[in-house]
DNA sequence: CAATGAAGTAATTGATCAATCACTAACTTA
DNA sequence: TAAGTTAGTGATTGATCAATTACTTCATTG
């Protein structure tokens, strides 16, 4: 059978995509699933077939969202010399927060939502991510790896305001 | 006249604190004027003689909030040494963060709210914070007060985050 | 071709909520 | 004391939304 192109792939997929962009732009609790579904381009109680709550939706969402930042930052750090490390990292992060902005969106906004899933989601995603560039400038034998670490996190977090209420001068040096 | 102590001076700003607190524990969105009321110990309607939407009570709350940022630091800038300037700027921003996380928290959620006054309102607070600070640097003749202001407000952003998720070693060093 | 199941939707529901309305009770002042 | 003002509430409303139900359409297969 040839692929038809008017159908996706992956219905759910799809759902994940469009729940990112809508919950970024929106906010996730003023968003309505019917504004998701009218973006996936498919029926609003369809979503219910692949999600059992919206809330699992969210947290499918943010998955994602951090399963790109760890994947893209393992890669640096298989591939980057000791001596190009820091600034590879923030490359890859700038280039992350071009591409996929409405992921980082939402990770800012589930910064604040108390439910105890997204919480979890939340402290685990940052966790690995620490993990992966302490063990980085350990391995590259980087002084005092553990503030650097801390320094490059919080110049991240820095930008990812900067670029959320769009005010550059905040990350001017 | 005396003054009746089972009534409040000022029910403005009793609203405005159980706003602060309601919006920050539950979520603008999802927190209901209903619970403000309650927390305030009025009747719901009553909200609105005070202000007009929902949203502009968010946004008075957070002009509370941005002005006991800026009100702390300019206080630290006048009194501090030269030597003394940052890390007393970050034992006041620790305070604030301990007796007033409530306040904070609504900063956070704001950073991601797109109505045009809210986010008017962030830019504005930010950027009175960030230019108290380069001032205070550069009058103590701090070297690169730019990089220094610009890393002294990305640690402040992660410690929110790290108090916010309840994720300690965020600020590990 | 009848039966099965996959993919999808229209219509509905029950709950929730911001905001309004209509009202009362207690003060203040001429 | 009558008239007006301030402080406050109960009841309602119109809109909105997550989730469910009951359905349709179409492709496959025995």
């Amino acid at each position: 059978m040839a692929k038809d192109t008017t159908t996706s792939v992956n219905r759910k997929s799809d759902i994940i995509s469009a729940a990112i962009e809508v919950f970024a732009e929106i906010g996730y609790y003023r968003a309505t699933t019917a504004q998701v579904a009218e973006r996936a381009k498919i029926s609003q109680p369809y979503i219910f077939r692949f999600f059992p709550t919206k809330e699992v939706l969210l947290l499918t969402a943010l998955e994602v969202s951090w399963a790109r930042i760890i994947e893209s930052f393992h890669q640096v750090v298989q591939s980057a010399s000791p001596d190009r490390l820091e600034t590879d990292l923030i490359i890859a992060y700038e280039q992350i927060l071009g591409e996929y902005r409405n992921e980082v969106l939402l990770q800012m906004q589930a910064q604040t939502i108390q439910e105890h899933s997204i919480r979890e989601a939340m402290q685990g995603g940052f966790r690995e991510v620490r993990q992966i560039v302490l063990d980085a400038f350990r391995q590259a034998d980087i002084a005092d790896p553990e503030e650097r670490t801390m320094l490059f996190l919080a110049r991240g977090m820095l930008c990812n305001i900067s670029v959320a209420i769009n005010l550059p001068e905040l990350m001017e040096t």
